[in-house]
DNA sequence: ATATAGATATCGTGT
DNA sequence: ACACGATGTCTATAT
C-alpha cells in the first residue's frame, strides 16, 4: 500500500494547482464536531486546489453531503489488489477526519483553472444602508441623517437620524428582519436612552423583508418597521433637495 | 440557435437523471435577491438531477461562487458559430436568473448516480437534549426531569426540571451558546415566572461551547451556564440509580 | 488570533 | 405553503 499526498501542503513545488473530479461508488465517514456516515452509493468527489474535499450526491442543491474544509491534508491509500477499496483520509488540524472508502472509480480527471477574478456583489446589507442614508425622505419629510455607523459600547448603530421634530431615532438596517434584529435594536435603544444628551431615542427597523414574529415583537416594543425597496432607494430623493 | 431543456421539468420520460460536469471558461451573472457578476475564468459547472446549477472555482471550500437552487429550469442556447459563446439561462419561479456565458468548453461529461441512501448524523442539538434529559446528575445531585419540550405560548422549553430544593428550572440546550440563546431563554423565563404555579423559575443555558458575550449576558441575568461534554453525557449516570 | 455580524445562507420540521 | 429554529453553518470585518 502506497501513500500519495494531494493537499496543498503535500503538493510538490513544480506541480500546478489542479481541480480533481472523481465519480465513484463510495462510502463516507466524518468524525469531528459531530459524527456522520454515508452508506455506499455513487457520488462526485470534488478535490480543489485549496485542499478541500467535498462529496456531492445528485441532489441537495449546491451543498455537499459531506466535506472537509481547508486547510486540510488528503492522503490516498491506493488499494493493494483490484478488488480491495481505496481509502482517502482527509484531516485538518482540529482533529476532524473525513474517510472516503472508494469501491469503484467511474471517472477521474484533473483540470487547471488558473486565477479566479472573484465575485462582485451588489445589493447586500451594506448597500441598503448606504442607499437609505441618502434617502431620509423614505423615513419621513424633514428627516436628517446624523451619521452612519454611530458608535456605542456594544457596537455601531447603522444609522442615527433626527426626525422633523428634532427627535433622535436609531435605525437598524437588515436585508431580512428577524427576531434577533429586534433584540439588537432594543439593546442599542436601551443604551442610547441612558445618554441624557440623546434621550429620548426611538427606533426604526428597516428591511427588505419582515418575518412576522419580528414585526410583532418590534411593534410591541414601539419600534417602527419600514419596508425598503432596493430599486426605489436607488432613485434620487424627490423632496426639493435636487439641484435640477 | 436551438434550445435544449436540461432541468427536471424539461427532462424526457425515458431519460435518466444524470449529473453533468462541465469545465469551461465562462462568465456568470446572477440577478435575484441581489445582483452578482463573475468575470471570465475557468470554472466547474455542476448540473445536478434536481435541476440545480452551481459554479465552482478552484477555492472557497465547498461553497460555489454562484448558483441557482432547485426547483429551476436550465435552457442551453447552443452557439450558432464555433466562435460564438454558448449561453445557459437558469431561472426559478421567484424571478431569479443565473446566466452563464460559456466561452470555451474544456470538459463535458454526464454520470448516473442512482439513489442516495442519505446522511446519518449523530451529535446534533437534539441528541444533546435527549442525552442531558437522562443525565440530570450533570446539573446537580437530586435534580429531576419534569419534561422535555415543555410547551409555552412562545414555543417549547427544551427541558423543564426541578432542583434538589424542588425549585423549577428551565433549561435551554444549544450546541453553541450565543447571545440570542440567552435572549430566547430570558423570554421563556419571563413568561414562566408569570405562572404562579411554577414561579419562581430559574434558568440554565447548557451548551458544548459558549461565546464569551453569551456567558457574560447570561451571568448578568442570573442564568447559570453549564458546559456539556458529549462523550460524558453518553455514559450512564453514576448516582446510585444504576441497576448494577 | 479572536470575536462579531451578515448571508442569494441552506435545510428540516411542524403548523 | 409558510414560518421557525438548527447548522460540522461559512465568510468577511473589526479589534
Amino acid at each position: 500500500m502506497s501513500d500519495r499526498g494531494a493537499g496543498r501542503g503535500a503538493r510538490g513545488a513544480g506541480e500546478d494547482a489542479l481541480v480533481r473530479l472523481v465519480v465513484a461508488r463510495c462510502s463516507v465517514d466524518y468524525r469531528g464536531r459531530l459524527a456522520a456516515h454515508l452508506p455506499i452509493a455513487t457520488r462526485l468527489l470534488l478535490v480543489k486546489a485549496d485542499g478541500s474535499v467535498s462529496v456531492h450526491s445528485d441532489g441537495s442543491a449546491y451543498k455537499p453531503l459531506n466535506w472537509m474544509s481547508p486547510p486540510c491534508a488528503l492522503v490516498e491509500e491506493v488499494p493493494v489488489t483490484d478488488v480491495a477499496p481505496g481509502v482517502w483520509r482527509v484531516a485538518n488540524r482540529g482533529g476532524e477526519e473525513l474517510v472516503v472508502t472508494v469501491h469503484e472509480v467511474l471517472h477521474d480527471s484533473r483540470h487547471e483553472f488558473g486565477a479566479e477574478p472573484g465575485l462582485v456583489k451588489d445589493g447586500v446589507e451594506a448597500d441598503l444602508q448606504r442607499l437609505l442614508a441618502r434617502r431620509m425622505d423614505v423615513l419621513g419629510p424633514g428627516w436628517r441623517l446624523v451619521r452612519r455607523e454611530y458608535p456605542t459600547a456594544i457596537g455601531p448603530v447603522d444609522l442615527l437620524v433626527r426626525d422633523a421634530a428634532d427627535g433622535t431615532v436609531a435605525v437598524e438596517v437588515k436585508r431580512r428582519a428577524e427576531i434577533d434584529g429586534v433584540e439588537q435594536l432594543t439593546r442599542y435603544l436601551e443604551l442610547l436612552n441612558r445618554d441624557s444628551l440623546l434621550a429620548p431615542v426611538s427606533g426604526i427597523l428597516a428591511a427588505q423583508e419582515f418575518r412576522p414574529q419580528a414585526r410583532v415583537l418590534a411593534t410591541d416594543r414601539g419600534i417602527r418597521c419600514v419596508v425598503l425597496d432596493l430599486d426605489a432607494l436607488r432613485e434620487l430623493p424627490d423632496d426639493g433637495t435636487r439641484l435640477f
